[in-house]
DNA sequence: GTGTTATAGTTTAAATATAAAGGAATTATA
DNA sequence: TATAATTCCTTTATATTTAAACTATAACAC
């Protein structure tokens, strides 16, 4: 193998790097998107990520972190800002004294409801450059790796290490 | 429609918000694994990535930022702490007096050199779940995905508001 | 029952991201 | 050339993220 060609190699242009930094850009322009929609209601992404998991009689905010994949320290400032805002509110669960519920308020629920399907639309329309078999197509394949990535393969590190 | 299906159609269930779920849920496990690769290396990820497009020549900031898919603003900081480890140095454009060149310093090179060869790796490894037929499969459905979100579709908006 | 361990949530500090504003230098235009 | 508009970068304030330490509660072992 050239010198030349050895340096795309370790550079890029395998199709699975290639996947990789598409599936990063494709994700940050739809955060671009979605902020920028959001803004107008005045939410951040993750403010209506957890609108979106908390219901009127309450979900641990343990669940709400596992489903998002992130820390509860994450979550605890956020909260504190929906509240601030009366979307949401934390009540203690009587069964277990170290769980905080999250609950969604009426305004909350008014406010999902008047953005959700416009987000959901404008998600829809932002993949229209793929035809429906194409969408169906890349969500089996995502949901193939992404059921791959569950296990990290432990194997296999010692030949890289 | 009944009203229980009703449900799932306002709420989820379209395989397009289905792919774009799993695209995000794929994104935040690379990136833990990313983090966790280069905890040992004292570096994080937009340190990272700012690295790989540094040269020693010199790139300017928004050359960076624009690839990075982010503002220049957020670069600033990021680069202050790569000049303190000595990766990076700043040094002023002589074509033009607005702006920074960002330099990759010898041990900016040396640092790349045995942190990106494994990285690659290591992504490559982590979509082991798919054939090479179905990576490059799903490529090209993320190529164009991507190209059509260039494009932001400004018609039909009205259609949804 | 007592000690150990695990879990739920918060707090803190450091790094990053976003939005807005500002300074310096360049370019466009009259 | 004088002025306006633009570009490049930084700074500021606020929000979020990560990692680590901490509190309170629960579950478990003996």
């Amino acid at each position: 193998m050239s010198v030349i060609t050895d340096r795309s190699t370790s550079d890029q242009a395998s199709p699975e790097l290639e996947a990789y930094a598409l599936l990063r850009q494709i994700n940050s322009m739809m955060e671009m998107y979605n902020r920028y929609d959001l803004r107008s209601e005045d939410l951040t992404i993750p403010q209506f990520m957890i609108l979106n998991y908390a219901t009127a009689e309450g979900v641990p905010l343990s669940e709400i972190s596992m489903r998002m994949l992130c820390d509860n320290s994450n979550l605890t400032g956020i909260v504190d800002r929906l509240i601030s805002k009366g979307f949401v509110e934390r009540r203690p669960d009587p069964q277990d004294r170290r769980v905080s519920l999250i609950c969604l308020t009426g305004a909350g629920a008014d406010k999902l409801r008047r953005i959700k399907p416009r987000h959901h639309a404008h998600v829809r329309r932002r993949m229209r450059s793929l035809s429906q078999d194409q969408v169906s197509e890349l969500r089996n394949l995502l949901q193939q790796l992404f059921q791959g990535l569950q296990i990290p393969a432990v194997d296999d590190e010692s030949r890289e290490a």
